[in-house]
DNA sequence: CCATGAAACCTTACCGGGTTTACTTCTGAA
DNA sequence: TTCAGAAGTAAACCCGGTAAGGTTTCATGG
């Protein structure tokens, strides 16, 4: 069923985003404008939109879509969220499902360095993230009540960011991949103990003066 | 020394704030144009963008501006940074620095209703957490490894944006200020013994199979 | 095999947020 | 009273993104 036409329409996609990634790198994210993406691209601005949907877009697609949520609602009874969600990015960092050919492995190293040099691109990343935030909660809302749900699910979120983040910014900085994903698979540990562990603190806190 | 010039420039960037939320409030944020707010403020766009950087900000200006880095870096030596925070927003839940007048209050309130009531605003919010949470991350890397600071960093802004949040939505769905403030305080608590207790758990998570 | 409908693509024009430029007007201090 | 500098303006512009309407090109049923 992969007749000539999707072929094409892959192919036209392609080469947006390769156009884009390329005149990103080498000017950076602001200094590019959607038109000469598209000229370079031998296509119109219109079509360029019509694959994308904003300028963002042509560097994060693929980029935060994890579904906390779905592995929450899915995960066997017996084990909590945050458990099954250790599990989870636990298997995620052993199994190098990660980009397979030495060039993609290169170009997603370009995005990434992209992606940090524009602080634009950084934003528009994190904001991303902010809507599987909500979703964690509204799955988490089913078993804790709304404030507990939100903080958990903002929490973890938080996490997860900050683990993928700190990977990234590996990569970036010319980690070879092993060895990212070595540390990453550390890094998860770490940051699900805290999660469910707590934050180091002292203890000696201050009792609360009025009752209620 | 509040010479006249003073004056009027405070008193202009009175009236485009004014102007701005009120057609905001009737509208909602996006159907409203700066250039129709500037013509509403008797003032030019250009010096309605000379007080207001952009758009957004004509409405989130003094919002997410608690200095959680300075809290931090500026507390007793004794205390945990999770201490000298909590107990810095139980001040605040307390002690009713909040707005003073009643019109300041309903117009915070409509401030919240424009915000919640636009998902892009609700999204440069979160955006503007970000850069709270990166400054924090910055303070407690002098204590605390880079990857132990920026997953503490992010826990802790995670869930106090939760519960300034949930606060402001009581607002906006009518809660009078008292009784926001009183269950204020109680969800600064939760939230802080979740940071410092850790979330929820089974404890009978798998064993890491594979050692290092 | 070829007609036809739809999908992909194009050009042109437009909108709204934000900036630049070059000019006027007002204020306050010398 | 003068005058430098701050506040303000109008007009033109840039850029991301959308709308309208027309042209090419693929696929498919008769």
């Amino acid at each position: 069923m992969t007749g000539l036409r999707e072929r094409k329409k892959e192919q036209t996609r392609r080469r947006i985003a390769a156009a884009a990634l390329r005149l990103f790198a080498e000017r950076g994210f602001d200094a590019v404008t959607v038109n000469e993406i598209a000229e370079a691209a031998e296509v119109s601005k219109v079509t360029l939109f019509a694959y994308f949907p904003t300028k963002e877009s042509l560097v994060l697609h693929g980029i935060g879509e994890e579904d906390l949520a779905g592995i929450v609602a899915g995960r066997p009874p017996d084990r909590s969220p945050l458990d099954a969600l250790r599990a989870s990015f636990r298997a995620l960092a052993a199994d190098p499902a990660l980009p397979p050919t030495p060039e993609e492995t290169e170009a997603l190293v370009t995005r990434v360095r992209v992606i940090f040099g524009s602080p634009a691109l950084t934003t528009a990343a994190s904001a991303l993230l902010h809507r599987q935030r909500e979703a964690l909660a509204a799955a988490l809302s089913t078993e804790y009540d709304e404030l507990t749900a939100a903080l958990m699910a903002a929490q973890i979120s938080a996490a997860v960011q900050t683990v993928q983040e700190v990977f990234l910014r590996r990569l970036a900085d010319g980690m070879p991949l092993g060895e990212a994903a070595r540390r990453l698979a550390d890094d998860v540990e770490l940051a699900f103990d805290l999660l469910a562990g707590g934050l180091p603190d002292t203890g000696n806190r201050p009792p609360r003066e009025g009752g209620r």
